[in-house]
This record gives C-alpha cells, sequence and structure tokens, in this order.
DNA sequence: CCTACTTTGTGCGGCATCCCAACAAATGGG
DNA sequence: CCCATTTGTTGGGATGCCGCACAAAGTAGG
C-alpha cells in the first residue's frame, strides 16, 4: 500500500475534480496505475464520478471528484467556558457540531473530561447515523501540551497541571481509532491552511481574546517545536520595559494587543463595552459601530493596538515567511478596522520586498476554528493511508507496505 | 521503489551500525525484507558490515553501518569577500574543501558565478578522484532568494537585484544532478540539525556578523517559508523608537546584536578593536582577552548585547519552541560570555516552565556552516531515494514507483 | 457519411517490493 | 551434549505499478 493512493485523493481535494489520465499526468503515474487507485478508492467510497471533462480533440474524459460522505474526523475542544466538538467529513462538511456550556474552574477535571466524552459519543452517534465511519479525534486544549510526554503540562486558564489527557480520554472512550490532543491555537491555524490554497500552505494564525496565542502551518504541517509549545505569541516579549502581564513578564505582546488592551483605550472603566458581565460579540459590536459613527478614541484606539498587532506579526513574517497573517478570535470581528495600521507596521516592519509576500486576513471560523482544525488533523490520517477506511486498522509501523 | 531502502539508511545514519534484525524491529519490516535492502545497499556501496551484536542468548548479529565514502554531496557559498564550497560524503565526512577571495561588490556578477563553477568543478574533481560520486550541489548565497521565482530578489551585500543565481548555475554547470540554491543562513540551519540528535530536529540557528540572520529546522525540515524569505532574524523590530538600522528601519534586532552593537558598546571609535582592518577573529580574540582580564566595560557590552540575543531568542523560542539555539558567526566566538545574560533573557521571556526545553548551544562550524549545510541538503536526495547512487537518474515525478 | 487522428480508459504480462513461513547457522545454559 | 533462543537466508505468494496494446469516444476534414 504505497502513497499514490493517498496522493490522488489530496490531489482530487486540492485541486478539484479531474479525469483520470489528467491525474495521471499531473501526478506521473500511468493512467492504467489510476484507473486502478480511483477503482480502489471508488470501493471504499471516497470518489465518485462527475460528468465529462472535454478536450479541443478526442475522447473526452470522465471526471472524477473527492466524495467526503463515507468518512468523518471529529475535532473536540477543552476550553475555560464550554467542551464542544466537530464532526466534519472528508469534503469538509459539517455533519455534526455540539457544545456545552461548563466552567472548568469549578468542576475536577475528571468531571470536565468525562462531559467532553459524553459530547464526543454523541458526535460519534450522529456520524454512525449519517451513515459514515469515524476515523480519528483530534483535542483541543487551552494550555501547554508536552508531546514527549504526552500531557498537559500547565493550563492557566483551565486550572490544570500536569493532566494526562491524552491517555485519560483514550481510556474513557476505548476507541479503535487514534484519539490525537493537540494545542488550541494549533487546532485553530491548522483549520486555515485551506486545501488547495497554495498562499495558505504558509500561514501563520493570531489567535486573540484576553490571551493572545495561535500557531503556525509551514509547508502544510502543523508546526509544534521541540515539546509542542510552539504558537506561544501572546508572550513575545515586545516592548521591554512595559506593562505587566499576567504571566508576571514585562512588556509582553498580550499586553498590548490583548482584548483588554484594546478595551482599555478605547472606553473608561465604567463604559458597558468593558463589562465582562455583557457578551463578547456585543461588545465588540458597539466598538464597530463606534468606529463606524467615527468616535475618535474608539478609532484611536483600534489604530493602535493595530499597529502593535502588525508588529508582532511583522517579527514573526521576519522569522517563518508566511503566506497569510490570519487573524483569528476578537481580531476577526474588529480586524477590518486594524487593517491599515497593521498593514502599514507589517510592511514596515518586513525585510523582505512587498513583506515577503504576506497577506492579512480575517478568519471566517469564528470560535470553530480549533474544532475544525481538529478534524482536519484527524482526516488527514485518510490522505495518508485511504486503505484505512472500509477495512480493519492494523498496527502502526515505520514501514511502507 | 518504495521508500524503506531510505528508511533503513537514515536509520543506520541516525542510530549508529546495528543487525539486520534490530533494523527490522525497529522500522516494523519482515527480517527478510531488511535483508533484502541491506543486500541492494551494500551492492551500491552505501552501507558495509561492522562486526558482531551479542545479545545475552541466541545467535548474535551482524552489524551493519553506514559506508559514506561513495557519495558525496557538495555545498558552496557566495559571500561578499569569497566564495567557497565543500565536498562532504554520506557519513559527513570532509572530501574536499576550496576558498576563492574575492570582492564580489567590484566583480561582475558574471565574473562571480564563473568563478564559483570553477570552485565547484574542482571540488567535484576532487570528489572523482576520491572514488566518489557527487550527486547534488546546494549553494548558499547571502541574499533573499524567491523560490517562487527561483531567483535572487535582492541581495544587498552582494549589490545583486532579480539574479536567476539557480538557472545561471544550471545553465554553466551542465551537471547531470541537481543544483540548489538556498539563503545562506537557511543552510547554515541545516548543518545545525545534527542527525540522530532528537533536539537537533527543531532548532533555531542565530548567525551574526555585521548583520544578522539564520535560519529554522522543525521536524528535521529545513523552514523555507512561502517565498523562501525565512529567517531573517535580523530585522526583526525588537525596540520601536530604538536605533536606526542600515535596512532603513527603526529598532531592528541586528542594530542591538549585530557586531558593531558589540564594538560599540566595548570600545571607544579609535579602540583597534573596532578598526575593520584587522582580522575579525583577532579583534573577537581580543575582545575575549579583556573579558578574562575582567575589564568592566567589555563585560557589561558583553553582558547588554547577550541579554538583547535573550529577548530576541525568547521572542522566536516562543513562536517555534526549538530544542536548542546555536549561536553561530561571531557569536560562537563570544557566546561563552554571552551566556548568562542570553539564558537569563530566554528564561525570563518564554512562557513554556524552563523556557521550553530549549538549550543554548554555540556553533562548532565556524565559518564553513553554511557549505557544509548545503552538502547535507544535497545529500538527503540521496535518503530520499537511495537508488540514485550507481543508477543513473530518472525524470523526476511526483509518483511512488 | 466516412476516414484519419487524438485522447481516454482498461486489460494483460512482467518486474519489484514486501510479507509469511520454514530452515540453517550461531550461541549460551543446563 | 542437547535445547532454547536469536539471526539471517531462502522460496512462495500477494500487491502495486509500468509498459504496451486495444477498444471506446470524440473532433476535423473531405
Amino acid at each position: 500500500m504505497s502513497g499514490n493512493l493517498g496522493l490522488v485523493l489530496r490531489r482530487l481535494r486540492d485541486q478539484g475534480p479531474r479525469s483520470r489520465a489528467r491525474l495521471a499526468a499531473e501526478l506521473g503515474l500511468t493512467r492504467s496505475a489510476v484507473s486502478a487507485l480511483v477503482g480502489e478508492l471508488e470501493e471504499r467510497g471516497l470518489v465518485r464520478a462527475a460528468g465529462v471533462e472535454r478536450g479541443h480533440v478526442g475522447r473526452p474524459g470522465t471526471s472524477v471528484e473527492l466524495d467526503g460522505h463515507a468518512v468523518c474526523g471529529i475535532g473536540a475542544e477543552i476550553n475555560v467556558n464550554h467542551v464542544s466538538t466537530i464532526a466534519l467529513d472528508l469534503g469538509g462538511n459539517v455533519i455534526a457540531e455540539h457544545r456545552a456550556g461548563l466552567d472548568a474552574n469549578k468542576l475536577a477535571v475528571e468531571e470536565v473530561l468525562d462531559r467532553l466524552v459524553a459530547l464526543i459519543a454523541r458526535t460519534e452517534a450522529d456520524v454512525r447515523s449519517a451513515g459514515a465511519e469515524t476515523v480519528g479525534v483530534a483535542v483541543g486544549v487551552a494550555g501547554l501540551l508536552d508531546r514527549t510526554r504526552d500531557m498537559l503540562t500547565v493550563g492557566p486558564n483551565l486550572g490544570w497541571r500536569d493532566v494526562p489527557v491524552g491517555a485519560e480520554l483514550r481510556g474513557r472512550l476505548g476507541a479503535a481509532y487514534p484519539v490525537l490532543v493537540d494545542n488550541e491555537g494549533n487546532l485553530a491555524a491548522m483549520a486555515e491552511a485551506l486545501p488547495g490554497d497554495p498562499a495558505r500552505q504558509d500561514v501563520l494564525v493570531i489567535f486573540g481574546e484576553v490571551g493572545v496565542g495561535g500557531g503556525i502551518v509551514a509547508d502544510g504541517r502543523l508546526l509544534r517545536g521541540r515539546q509542542g509549545y510552539a504558537g506561544e505569541f501572546g508572550h513575545m516579549i515586545v516592548q521591554p520595559g512595559g506593562r505587566r502581564c499576567g504571566c508576571g513578564r514585562v512588556g509582553c505582546w498580550e499586553t498590548v494587543v490583548g482584548l483588554r488592551a484594546l478595551l482599555d483605550a478605547a472606553a473608561d472603566p465604567d463604559d458597558p463595552v468593558r463589562d465582562p458581565a455583557l457578551g463578547l460579540d456585543d461588545r465588540l459590536a458597539e466598538i464597530n459601530r463606534r468606529a463606524d459613527l467615527g468616535d475618535t478614541r474608539t478609532l484611536a484606539a483600534l489604530d493602535q493596538v493595530g499597529g502593535w498587532v502588525g508588529i508582532g506579526a511583522g517579527i514573526l513574517a521576519n522569522a517563518i515567511n508566511p503566506g497569510a497573517v490570519v487573524l483569528s478570535g476578537y481580531f476577526a470581528e474588529v480586524g477590518e478596522r486594524m487593517r491599515p495600521a497593521i498593514e502599514e507596521q507589517l510592511t514596515a516592519g518586513v525585510l523582505a520586498p512587498q513583506a515577503g509576500g504576506t497577506r492579512v486576513e480575517l478568519s471566517t471560523l469564528g470560535f470553530t476554528a480549533a474544532v475544525r482544525g481538529g478534524a482536519a488533523l484527524a482526516l488527514e490520517a485518510v490522505f495518508d493511508d485511504p486503505t484505512l477506511v472500509g477495512r480493519r486498522t492494523e498496527a502502526v509501523s515505520e514501514g511502507v507496505r
């Protein structure tokens, strides 16, 4: 089972429907080999016929397209305020989505895990009743995950320390499929690495709320780092001698681009937009409304924070030269009005001409980014080895059969 | 030709000599398959027998080890003051080394390329007379290389703009093997990603001279970014409102950690250590001597610059969580005395506990780092497909045969 | 309408790779 | 000395891909 099966499947995902002959030419295989490969993918329900592809002369080809309905990956998330899941099929369609509010600080670790497991079980049932097969689960956690020890080292917001999340979940689920655990920001980054868009194969994702984090996708692969701690952008020190951060350090990026920094600059302490009791969406909408009306203080705040976002993004763009900087979390809501300041600092701060071709884009995924990325990550296994679908999974081995 | 041939070869490189049975167990293959694979590698002269491996009971195994003498990769470099090459065999041994001084600013582009080609030709001849085969050349260039256009966009120190270095060299060499072109700092980073050391599979390399650059290796793979502009650390803006940089910006890292920053802080303008006419090595040795004698100004300068190195390294470590930060260039010479300040800022500036396990290490490769990395990169092709050796190279295709 | 040409998709033989099972070789322990 | 244990090799079978030939399905031109 060499990798050509997955090669064909990835091609169909990334480049859309095309004929067997075209696949053969593009992938450097023979038409007969592609015929056999497509045949096998068809048997497993992963591709289907899709009309004809007419050339100038000669026999028209029968187009083949990806058919995602047979398999799903499940993404899940453990956050301070909620646990949530999503099931995506191979084509990226949402098959099921669940969310349960809770206060992770007030509950025991066991209890939170139990609730997530219940949610995953429901999601899996939905997948089954949709006639699909679950190939894996990837769970995003708000905290530092040491992948060398398979352990959540510290989750400041959750109040967790040294929790073996992966082992715990695997034990509770007793699932036949792999259960992956990853950092929330990393999974959100994975979700932004849209298949088929070359500029989205090297992505820097910046996720902002009260805290600021994110992730890096390089060459289509998630960059996790040695232990898995990559993507902790919020605590880059960008302003030596600046403001004190909640983490105890001074001058962290978070102190100038976090939600609090924007609100502090935009409004007085008794202003409703700074009332945590109100919904975040409403408060951000109010900020946008004031900006539309031309409120100078609001505009100045957006400009100031945007400038800092651009400085930080510029630092990182110099280092990793992403094709796109994707702004997620609260940045996605107000980012359009920060854009001028961000782009100004980005072009000013990046050595490469035209800022290395880095585009600034706003995420459209909202708060589903992390779970979507998790589902996408779980589905990668199918593209690595499509024979996982329809037959029984065998023991993993490094060797290629 | 599936990838298992390369899998075995990589294992022998990374983990050292071992028996066929052990290889089979570690790689998830059968003993018979490994026997066949080792046999083929032996025929191609890539491995050889290496004594016995005695267990507690049972028949002892015959150990197999990598035998690098049959193939070489060539690394080359185009710098302001010189062009240079190195030939490394598969085991990492230096087979040939050449260097020719020149002033790239005073010569035409054509002339510089001609001289490099002559040097490569001599190196290749050395490889042949050593009885080895050249499998590829990788050239490091001091400048921004746009890999989407295969072109050196701008090389500030060389005074080059929009030079298609790769195409030019391929034309001149007319070589049967691939000719790769990469950024100097990226290749230097590749050289520090020592095979077999897990902590060196995620490396942040910082190269300092007058300018500051570097590269990132993540998961053993060189991170180039969308266009290939990754690793331009020198122009991260770490001190908004700080000193003006040669690039026109303000507050670049280079202005506080570049060679000039150290010398400015350590000595008066008329001090010999600031005389560019003297050799850099001598001037750095003098700095070290003064530090040994306890000269307060020198110590303060090293401490100050070291602090800034640590701040920048901390920013990047938060983003990519490297297993090691490798200091190269002039940092390697005086880095030991900067270490306390670097490590202090690094641990203070990185969110992950124990600074995410990032070690600070000094490069031992000196000015050969880039060419060594180039040779290593060229040799990667052999580990990807060992059948390149001993038979003729066929047209590249994405398909796995 | 018929022929020439182009392109697509599918059989079939052959080769390479790898698994499985059996077996010979080499060693330590009772 | 015999036996359990481990290693390396051999032969048979399965799988995946290539090369080639051929049928199928269209266009272009008379």
